[in-house]
DNA sequence: TTAGAATGTTAGGTCTGGCTAACTAAAGGT
DNA sequence: ACCTTTAGTTAGCCAGACCTAACATTCTAA
């Protein structure tokens, strides 16, 4: 079993598969930048984060991530996907925020609700599109306040 | 405005308003309980949101939340319900892993995606009940992996 | 090819939020 | 009333995660 990280270690760890993803050479600086913290603090996390056997560094050299640590990051990076399609697919919330409220609760959805929401994202792009969905029900229902006509008050008998 | 209180703080908030509900009289003790810390960590904790003007503490005596503090753990509160509610009733999460996960997320979650949130469960439960309602269906699909008969694959014209 | 700029590291400090050990106050039973 | 138990506090330690200042290395361009 992986060993757990803190919600700020697998920030970093989540930074470095991003800027590997963009092709930049991931360096310390870098990962400050993206992160928003001062070099010494990256270069402290990943002091740590190569004892846990997730990345290597060499002192002014590059950051690789090792494969346990590529897991872990694309662990991190699965959640923060599934939570920023919820919020802006389904709760239809702004980009900006969805990816702010993403980031800060990838760190605390347990695995069962992850699954779940995945789940429900699925069923919502599953479910029929087909005229006003309940999915676009529930965005009429935001912008008006109130349900649309085409809402069934009562049921419609199959 | 209220000054921001960190994810640690506003458990305390919580535990002290929780206990409060429950009638018993909150102390130190109880407090430490209910958060599984030690005693020590609870005065610590007393000592800083005192200092704050969020709670009334005298040494040795019983702990009572300012209305500052009431309105810090009203908001904690209200944030944990609407989650709780939302993973219970729409992701059909055990209320175990949903309690737990409410008390991490509730710490990290924007105001305007609470809010979103809440719209949509009041839309949930605004939107048609009677035979399979989307929500039923996404049951189904939890439990069999696939669309229930009822979900129409077809538009059905109004 | 070498000096200066850019990048990275080390040392040491702060703050938060836990802990244990040792002390103090309050409560309760006889 | 007093002595023990229980509850609460204080002091001091530790780890995580950040910071600044000072030092070291690497790169680059004249």
């Amino acid at each position: 079993m992986e060993k757990e990280q803190t919600a700020s270690m697998e920030d970093y760890l989540e930074a470095v598969a991003m800027l590997r993803r963009r092709g930049k050479a991931v360096r310390v600086k870098e990962i400050s930048q993206a992160l928003g913290v001062k070099m010494p603090s990256v270069t402290a996390a990943l002091k740590k984060l190569s004892d846990d056997g997730l990345v290597e560094h060499e002192r002014y050299g590059r950051v690789k991530l090792t494969p346990a640590g590529d897991r872990a990051a694309k662990s991190v990076f699965h959640r923060h996907q599934v939570l920023l399609r919820f919020l802006t697919q389904v709760l239809s919330i702004s980009p900006q925020i969805a990816v702010e409220d993403a980031c800060r609760m990838e760190h605390s959805i347990s695995p069962i609700t992850l699954e779940r929401l995945s789940k429900f994202l699925e069923f919502a792009g599953a479910c029929p599109r087909e005229r006003p969905s309940w999915l676009e029900n529930y965005k009429h229902y935001l912008e008006y306040g109130q349900l649309p006509a085409s809402c069934p008050e009562k049921s419609v008998k199959e």
